[in-house]
DNA sequence: CTGGGCATCT
DNA sequence: AGATGCC
């Protein structure tokens, strides 16, 4: 049944070697000096925060210590988890378990990261070929270290450290000559536990085994501060053993309840489902990537992780709903950045804000961002000086992107703030950043393209293989190209992977890397200029830091001075005041919300207000903002004279940029009244730098 | 009363 | 930009 079609092509050798036995254990007579599976180790530090807590105040080794983030005990020393303690326990529900419970806040991960560096650092003096998976966790392909040390290993001399997954600790030994390279492996996971151990002080688990998967599953078999060797023939075993789908790292949430609604609730479901369904559902690379997973087969290299590819800072809390605990926190958050920034000595050229916005129904969800490049003279000031004025520099252009996000006038209660650097490049200590690309095409040749991070380049050491894998594992195949030509495999009696079906291989045609070929992306919106300069500093709005408020757009602070008006001055002194620039952007003109100065409703914010026909007569507002447009475009709060002396160009770059800030009323009103929805199209193709201003004020 | 980072893919 | 997933 299984090969009547012909299919042929496929390498026959492969082919053969496959229906032979197990993907990974080619029995005994492998005359092939390549390795035919790798060999990767799994590194798990023991309740990690923990672990350095203990370290830095030793007084807390025993007893029982929870690491504590907001209300959350994200993980606690064994000695609490004796008494019930676990990880992601409210601290109301552990402090119930373990009255006695001493908490350490882990909110700030400085130590932690460090600590966790030291660690990685510690395994990549022995092997290049190191992948990190958050802060306690690193792979390891020691697959060459072995071949090398098997070299002058003598034959017959192999044992195991450590436990050897479902096998009796005497039967261990006997099997050990026969996988010679797992046993060295386990030997080698051995001495660097030790190192990690003897000069960090750390404790962890390792996990031995053909891949990543299999290494990562196997490494929490003896928990804590021990380590497992999985074999290739009980790979069923430990697949099998799994409490569902969702327990396969690389099936989250998400995925387990697609799977579920499958009918799918154990990884046997899984191995045994047609693919046929499951690319119906997911699509060919996830799903062939979801049934080889069940199998047990990873062919994912190990990717050595270098320094990270962005820096980010963030804090949580209840709520936050003024621009001024949005301006304070984006300093504090931006403060510590461009500290973690310069000492990492690279230089970011994006920022991203992120924020979460409370909401009833999506709550935990709802994230939203937006991006800009950071101008070349404060991206430079990051690694040289990092002033306090980078800093504010930094949340201007923070500010800004928060805007475009949300209208700073409108009601708002964010749970999250967090602001990210990335595009992270490292500065050579020549060549300014210009006359790169032309060197790149001016001699075939290949220039060194500067100075990359040592890691970057390093990646070509793993092999970046598709077929010729030495996994071994991979020949089961049915290429998942559109035509799927699903060479479905014959339903298995068993768990075991070989007999299950070798793997599905996915002629993956990665995307390379997608690398960035830098250099501005066209979107200038969030260009910085010194636009502070002009600015009036007198008259602040309430409670915002005159430092803080002098170094933002003029966008920026005529919002904040607006809301200052519409909140706090119930005069009924002329409304066109509150700058009609910014306060059309603020509301939904096409329900004619205005800016609505009603004293008898005290600090109400504009957004509250009804539409109310009274005050918004759209004659008034109309001819309001002809006289504008026609006459004074500066903000409000840029004195004409100062901008009148300025150079031209610089003229009208700030006034592209004004434009460009509070396009909506203006444009959304020329289309109202022509009537006509094609305006908006054409007012996105001349200014496509306009926020999505899709929040309409709804509640009324 | 669900944290603070990171990465990859689309 | 967002979703998803990992710790």
């Amino acid at each position: 049944m299984e090969s009547s079609e012909d299919e042929a092509q496929e390498d026959e050798t492969e082919w053969e070697q496959d229906m032979k036995g197990s993907p990974f254990a080619v029995s005994g007579s492998n005359f092939l000096k390549t390795p035919t599976h790798k060999v990767i180790l799994h590194f798990d530090l023991d309740c990690f925060y923990a672990q350095v807590e203990m370290l830095r105040n030793p007084a807390l080794r025993d007893v029982p210590l929870g690491i504590q983030q907001k209300y959350i005990i994200v993980t606690c020393n064994y000695v609490a988890r004796q008494q019930g303690v676990t990880k992601l326990m409210s601290v109301t529900d552990a402090k119930e378990k373990c009255p006695r419970l001493v908490l350490v806040k882990g909110e700030d991960l400085t130590h932690y990261r460090e600590m966790s560096y030291q660690v990685t650092d510690l395994l990549l003096s022995f092997c290049p070929s190191v992948e990190r998976l958050g802060f306690d966790e690193n792979y390891v392909d020691v697959t060459e270290m072995i071949e090398k040390r098997r070299a002058h290993t003598p034959q017959s001399s192999f044992s195991f450290k450590g436990h050897v997954y479902n096998i009796a600790g005497d039967a261990a030994d006997a099997k050990a000559n026969s996988h010679a390279e797992l046993a060295l492996g386990s030997h080698i996971a051995a001495e660097l536990r030790e190192a990690i151990h003897s000069r960090l002080g750390l404790t962890g688990c390792a996990g031995i085994a053909a891949n990543k998967l299999l290494a990562k599953l196997v490494s929490g078999a003896f928990k804590p501060n021990q380590q497992t060797t999985l074999l290739p023939e009980n790979v069923g075993d430990i697949m099998g053993a799994l409490s569902g789908p969702r327990a396969i790292p690389g099936v989250g949430h998400q995925t387990a309840k697609r799977l579920h609604a499958l009918g799918l609730v154990s990884v046997r479901d899984l191995q045994l489902f047609p693919l046929t369904d499951l690319v119906r559902e997911f699509g060919a690379p996830s799903a062939t990537r979801l049934k080889n997973l069940s199998l047990g087969v990873d062919n994912s290299p190990v990717t050595p992780s270098g320094a990270p590819q962005s820096l980010s800072d963030e804090d949580s809390f209840k709520k936050m709903s003024t621009a001024k605990e949005v301006m304070e926190k984006m300093k504090q958050l931006l403060s510590s950045l461009v500290e973690r920034m310069r000492k990492d000595g690279r230089q970011p050229q994006t920022l991203r804000l992120t924020v979460r916005k409370y909401s009833a129904t999506n709550k935990w969800h709802s994230r939203e961002s937006r991006q800009c490049p950071i101008p070349h003279h404060i991206g430079r000031t990051i690694t040289s000086a990092g002033s306090d004025d980078t800093v504010l520099q930094l949340v201007s252009l923070a500010m800004k992107l928060f805007s475009k996000i949300l209208d700073i006038n409108t009601a708002f209660h964010l749970t999250l703030i967090n602001v990210c650097f990335s595009n992270l490049q490292a500065k050579g200590p020549s060549a300014g950043g210009r006359s790169s690309i032309k060197s790149f095409f001016a001699h075939g040749s290949s220039p060194k393209p500067f100075f990359s991070s040592p890691q970057r380049q390093a990646v070509p050491l793993v092999p970046r293989k598709d077929k010729s894998s030495p996994c071994g594992a991979e020949n089961g195949f049915i290429t998942s190209s559109v035509t799927t030509p699903e060479k479905t495999t014959k339903s298995p009696p068993s768990c075991d992977a070989a007999t299950l079906g070798a793997e599905i291989e996915q002629r993956a045609s990665v995307p390379a890397d997608a690398s960035q070929d830098v250099t501005s992306p066209s979107s200038t919106t969030c260009r910085h200029q010194g636009d502070a300069a002009f600015t009036v500093t007198h008259g602040l709005p309430p409670n915002v830091d005159a430092e803080v408020f002098r170094v933002l757009p003029v966008e920026i602070q005529n919002e904040l001075l607006m809301e200052r008006t519409s909140e706090q001055c119930h005069l009924p002194s002329n409304p066109t005041l509150t700058s009609p620039q910014t306060s059309g952007n603020t509301n939904n003109t096409e329900q004619g919300v205005v800016y609505d100065l009603d004293p008898s409703e005290g600090g109400a914010t504009p957004h509250q207000r009804q539409p109310a026909g009274k005050s918004a007569i759209p004659g008034e507002t109309t001819l309001e903002e002809k006289r504008l447009s026609s006459d004074c475009q500066l903000p409000l709060n840029v004195d004409p004279k100062v901008f009148s002396q300025l150079p031209a160009d610089l003229q009208a770059e700030l006034m592209t940029e004004w434009k460009q800030q509070k396009p909506l009323l203006k444009v959304k009103k020329a289309a109202r009244a022509k009537g006509k929805k094609e305006e908006k199209t054409k007012f996105c193709m001349l200014a496509p730098a306009s926020s999505s201003q899709h929040h309409m004020c709804a509640e009324g």
